[in-house]
DNA sequence: CAGTATCCTTGCGGATACTG
DNA sequence: CAGTATCCGCAAGGATACTG
């Protein structure tokens, strides 16, 4: 699909947008762009089923308060699953459900054609801020 | 490319990265959860080049501060172009760079999966709510 | 182990008024 | 027209202590 047919989609999909699909766009999209999420979305993806500890321990920086919040939002948006065993142990499981791997599978491309641009990010970020700050 | 490859290929290149190329991919990404970047970054892949006043007329409810906000953050990632054609009347235009139409069109299919998903979204949502909320 | 409960700082986003 | 300058509320994110 070349350009401009992208953007002819994108005119007629926009048409048809209520308001309330752009908000939950944002929001689903948001994850993307949240301090953790991504990180635990593709950590589930690679490496399957995971407990609470092992998470904080592979998510490098992450607090015990932010990852529950994220696996919070995550969970909410049916991205994750938390399966609870209810042992005398506490022990949760984590893993993603069929939407959490659409989003990581769909996710991935635009992730690698960032990645493939980051020497122009950075470039247009120091000519920005090389002309805007003190 | 299927499930199974793009995970193979997200491992790959996760390896090679460092937390620096993290906080950059999760910068770019975050336009896409902004609450006003992408329709900013739609609007002008489709209708081209627009001044400031048309953008504000035809993004629904932005206010002007975080309309400039927004182009500026826009502009320092080399996503938009900032035109200032210095007249005595003043008038500056906004445009996609390559950078810009590149993001918009890798967001695109994301963004017509997420969508297509919306139903499976607002349930996930609402069983969650039901379950945790008072 | 898997969380809550507090306290704190930062920055988004909105409202309003003002300027070259 | 295309912005700044202030004001504000709210939520993200972090630090630390505590609990079943």
């Amino acid at each position: 699909m070349d350009h401009e047919t992208l953007i002819q989609e994108s005119q007629a999909i926009c048409a048809a947008l209520s308001s309330q699909d752009d908000a939950l766009k944002r929001d689903i999209l948001g994850h993307a762009g949240n301090r953790w999420s991504l990180s635990v979305v593709h950590l589930l993806g690679v490496q399957g089923t995971l407990r609470h500890s092992e998470i904080t321990r592979q998510v490098q920086g992450v607090t015990q308060r932010m990852l529950t919040r994220t696996l919070r939002w995550l969970e909410r948006d049916g991205l994750i699953e938390r399966r609870d065993l209810a042992t005398r142990r506490p022990h949760v499981e984590y893993s993603l459900t069929a939407l959490g791997q659409g989003l990581l599978v769909h996710m991935f491309p635009l992730w690698r054609w960032t990645l493939q641009h980051a020497e122009e990010f950075r470039e247009a970020r120091g000519n920005f801020d090389r002309l805007h700050l003190p």
